[in-house]
DNA sequence: TATTAAATTTAGACAAGTCTAAAATAGTAT
DNA sequence: ATACTATTTTAGACTTGTCTAAATTTAATA
């Protein structure tokens, strides 16, 4: 049906327009993508030809439904088979992305939806990236960013924005865990680096970019 | 490092000389690679500059020692995601030819460890065919073919030679599973069939040519 | 508005893998 | 030994995805 580098190119333009909203430039997805302009603007013409992206030259592109639709299956792969490489095979979270990274592009319907019934369809990868259900819908919304979030309120640690293993390793190395509860103390005013309290009473100092990057909800526990 | 289609080829010509032993015809691979002899030419050449085949033009080919080892790692990996398959996502034997197919192809060496650990270290897949270890060596002999066994001799079913999706039905239609012991009560002087009868003293009459896909070995057992 | 700069697209080329049709080789039969 | 046939290889072409360099369009600046 698609190739792998088809699927890889939709995938990239769902992720960029989910941060960057409207319309996508062709500069934005060659970085994104690794490769030149040159090479996006082929790739585009055919993707327009199989009706997965709405496009016109030198106004920009976005996806179809179908195409969203296309990123959205593959994005579920890609998550059900982290979390079975973590859950399952019992994998780190920091060494699970380059191989899901191949493992999306398996083609067996039967085979996702067997992974996920094994899992016990799960909402949310190790990184806490939400999982599409069959539907490809959502069930759970994405968290918010740790610097956003007020002072002094109960917060469970639901994600991370930046999925490489030199940061997933600085958030273990601060036994900093998806489901942990912690507790903002205090914000610094001159660099926004925060104090951090664990459910464990434990201290924590991160810096405002670390802050940016670890995803949260409000808790509402057991007091 | 190899591409998909590499790989396949050189599983091919791997499977092709187990069989037929010797050197492999170009048209025999082309015929199993279900393609054209001249685009097996222009591949043999490929792998012959990769070290992985030896070859002279006109005089046929075989594996180096680099070729049976990927061969072997191919086949590792195919076998181990079968038996997945059917073991952990509840696959039927006969599902998991074409999907295994395409996950043979993950490269990853870490994950076909731990999948292999995570099996137990199995020493056949789902069909009775052998999975190398971690170095590549296979720990159990392939079984012989039902049709050469003797008479009245304890048999366990441990494999077959087709994989075809209507040899497997026809498999379980007769409830002929892996692991069932049988006895060949009598062949047909006329055609070669067989008279089996089951440990549950069932009878089951196959043809000559079902009894050269089943894979046995002598069974010393509880009576 | 004219000029310049940035972004994007086209032109032309290449590697991988495939194909058909034609040429070369090996093997067999007269 | 010669002729025929089956097998294999080469020649030339096509598709996919990529690249560099040049041309085009849009946007920004003066
Ligand atoms: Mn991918
Ligand atoms: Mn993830
Ligand atoms: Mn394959
Ligand atoms: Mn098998």
């Amino acid at each position: 049906m698609n190739t792998f580098t088809e699927e890889n190119y939709i995938k990239a333009i769902y992720q960029l327009s989910e941060r960057n909203a409207a319309s996508i430039s062709t500069n934005a997805l060659a970085e994104q993508m690794n490769t030149r302009a040159a090479s996006v603007t082929d790739m585009l013409k055919k993707l327009a030809l199989k009706k997965l992206i709405n496009y016109q030259p030198y106004q920009g592109f976005n996806l179809t439904s179908k195409g969203r639709k296309l990123a959205l299956h593959v994005l579920r792969k890609h998550r059900l088979w982290e979390l079975f490489l973590v859950d399952t095979l019992n994998f780190s979270w920091d060494e699970v992305h380059d191989i899901a990274e191949q493992l999306e592009h398996i083609n067996s319907p039967k085979l996702v939806d067997r992974l996920d019934a094994f899992l016990d369809f799960p909402e949310a990868d190790p990184h806490g990236d939400p999982i599409p259900d069959e539907n490809l819908v959502f069930r759970t919304k994405r968290a918010q960013r740790l610097c956003d979030m007020k002072i002094l309120q109960p917060l469970r640690i639901s994600g991370v924005m930046d999925h490489s293993p030199l940061f997933l390793k600085f958030m273990a190395q601060h036994q900093l865990q998806l489901g942990e509860v912690i507790l903002i103390e205090d914000v610094n005013g001159y660099d926004a680096s925060m104090r951090i309290k664990t459910s464990s009473d434990r201290i924590v100092f991160i810096s405002a970019t670390a802050a940016q990057n670890i995803l949260t909800r409000p808790h509402h526990g057991s007091k």
